[in-house]
DNA sequence: AAATGGTTTAACCAATTGGTCAATTCTTTC
DNA sequence: GAAAGAATTGACCAATTGGTTAAACCATTT
């Protein structure tokens, strides 16, 4: 491990848990184990350090999902396979949404100047329009929907601290909790979108 | 309005906006028109002032909540009815769900401290049990449920940056769009949770 | 082994941080 | 209107912040 990545792994993990505003140049250095003004001999400033990490995460989380969005698949099994990819990804890395959403929430700008991603994956959105006039689910927009799927899939992680604290769960029940939780989120969109067969 | 209140007003939006660690007591001193050593006389150290916003923003999300859920309403019409509480809420202060989520997940510590709700409201849990054992609801425990909620309600507002980025809509647009959200997540969760009458 | 060029460090810097304190202003009480 | 007490301020402080720089270290080439 070359000490480059040893710094990108200590500022991700020092980002992640803090935040920009909450992170110090000192802590990712320690983190490290390495020379604060290493970190600026190799990465710049802390905003540049930054926003390698954030791009990082950020390209960790969505590109997969909208992979996913854009296949062939019937929607319904679409949907069904994104919940369990998204889900998948994000319980190998907890922290990475809510680093992801309240540092894009104030810097709105990274967005527009570094995602590519300019609007919902095509097919998505024609499978959506298509079962629409078909009847086959209920009226809604993409946006919709991939809130629906972002919102259920995310929550359990974001508010970890009050939905565990409330329901009583031990960090193993909690655990447990989130394996049961892929297919219920599958069942309630799924569910909740396509109108019953009769 | 007082001084104490002016205070707390600004400490309010500069800690909503920037977090704890991004907020400095200069820029809450500007903020609400005051020296800056006033706000140690009034509210002691900036952790203190930061608690009492906290606490004020949390109660300001769960209790109602809470309360509709523990009415005697019907399961179906009772989560119809908190949707709509819970939404009216937020959209009327849009950042209160990622300040809320965000410090407590770096300050976890609080929950355990200050939060009297130790569990979900007991009418609620006692819905959720009966509706499943007589097969009116998809197997799922309150923890599901209330996950469900708070995910489907939240997201749009927390992840509005990226949401509006890909969806392309215009500041009134995705307002609009809150708005006819409120049915949506309405249809969604009711729909995917109860089974359909044969 | 000397020269070279990239890597790493300790020491340092100006600016900002949260916090204190004595002095001042304002308000209330007598 | 004087005394008293609370409210408010400007000046100040030590600690920490992001960032710089010159010197040291290290590996490679000649």
């Amino acid at each position: 491990m070359t000490t480059k990545e040893r710094i990108l792994q200590g500022a991700h993990d020092v980002f992640q848990r803090n935040g920009f505003s909450g992170a110090t140049m000192q802590a990712i250095a320690e983190k490290s184990g390495v020379n604060k003004a290493l970190l600026h001999y190799h990465f710049g400033t802390k905003s540049d350090l930054f926003h390698a990490i954030l791009q990082q995460s950020f390209s960790q989380l969505l590109p997969a999902v909208f992979m996913a969005l854009n296949s062939e698949m019937p929607l319904r099994n679409k949907l069904q396979n994104v919940v369990e990819l998204y889900l998948g990804t994000i319980i190998k890395n907890p922290e990475l949404p809510l680093f992801v959403i309240s540092e894009l929430q104030r810097n709105p700008s990274f967005i527009r100047k570094q995602i590519k991603l300019r609007a919902f994956p095509p097919r998505f959105v024609q499978q959506v329009k298509d079962a629409t006039t078909r009847g086959e689910i209920i009226r809604a927009e993409p946006a919709d929907i991939m809130a629906d799927l972002m919102g259920l899939c995310i929550l359990p992680f974001v508010a970890r601290p009050i939905l565990q604290h409330l329901s009583g769960k031990s960090n193993a029940q909690y655990k447990e909790f989130l394996q049961h939780r892929v297919q219920h989120v599958c069942d309630v969109l799924v569910g909740g979108l396509f109108h019953v067969q009769r």
